[in-house]
DNA sequence: GTTTGCGTTCGCGCGCGCTCAAAGCCATAG
DNA sequence: CTATGGCTTTGAGCGCGCGCGAACGCAAAC
């Protein structure tokens, strides 16, 4: 239970190991049909992050957040759907300081759609990579599963029993 | 050129997109066909790690390593077959905490073997949810770039643009 | 000689939040 | 009516995982 809630969830909605139809893809990218204001209590349990973690991002500038009459936060749907955006973000491993300079470039109005492209598909690149990397390692590990022998080599043994992935 | 240089070469290795063969798995894994004793340096260019964080393994316990006259570390083949084993595990998310549980397994002779089994198989887990993880969130990267409006939201508005991963 | 490469130790830094403290408002419970 | 607990607010400071940097010494090599 510790941060990965959303996506826990994101992987049931899309069904552990389907082939990631456009309709999986179209709930997973709606899980926020955010209804109205939310407080920060809510929209913690939605993303699955503390509130202490939510008022991070508003200090860190990610997000603006109005207040009620007894100062506390509202969330509007605005909000709410900008911080799905950016929890799914953090959550690929975008660093913070990456999501300061995107959202200063949404403040910052049309023109800077392009920039942001860019951002994002350097980061999809980036996710793409850092998925091969894993798909090695998970390999590798496999591999060694498949032919342990104990200790942390030769890893090159039982080359017969080596199973395909 | 960061720390990744060992995966760099495994990815070429790999051939960057082909269905990883056994055979290719086989030269993943032989990555280090090590050939005698080698000194901080060469290993450390060989896994892409600092000599700094090779005498921080071995302070953590990680590894043993001689010395010769001079004092100089001199890694042995055995040294460095545990090195690539670490830097894999590391490289894909094990926590140092674990690797040290893992070598004190292995400093504790064969018994032990199937409790060293089943924290591979449960890395193994581990690495396969954060692939699907990863692939979840290159997914809705990709509906973002496909649909992009720009802004954070709304996230879902041109469905007929959506292209097929 | 001075540059290189290795050794050790101590401490620092970064990214990312969490903890703690002090205080205010709301509810339900005695 | 008080009280007790539970939520919120702010701010400052702490902690963790993982190394990196800086300072200094010693031996070899140019």
């Amino acid at each position: 239970m510790s941060t990965d809630n959303l996506m826990a969830r994101a992987l049931e909605t899309v069904g552990d190991d389907g082939p990631l139809s456009v309709e999986a893809i179209h709930r997973l990218t709606n899980l926020a049909d955010v209804p109205g204001p939310m407080t920060i209590a809510e929209v913690a349990d939605l993303l699955d992050i503390t509130p202490h973690t939510l008022r991070y991002y508003e200090r860190a500038g990610l997000v603006e957040v109005a207040r009620d009459s007894y100062g506390h936060r509202v969330y509007d749907a605005e909000a709410v759907r900008r911080l799905v955006f950016l929890t799914r973000m953090r959550l690929s491993g975008m660093p913070m300081r990456d999501l300061q300079h995107y959202i200063s470039l949404v403040d910052a109005g049309q023109g800077t759609v392009p920039e942001r492209l860019d951002m994002l598909l350097e980061h999809r690149d980036i996710i793409r990579r850092r998925i091969r990397e894993l798909t090695l390692s998970l390999a590798a590990t496999e591999y060694k599963i498949a032919t342990y022998g104990g200790s942390t080599g030769p890893d090159v043994a039982v080359l017969d029993t080596a199973t395909q992935p």
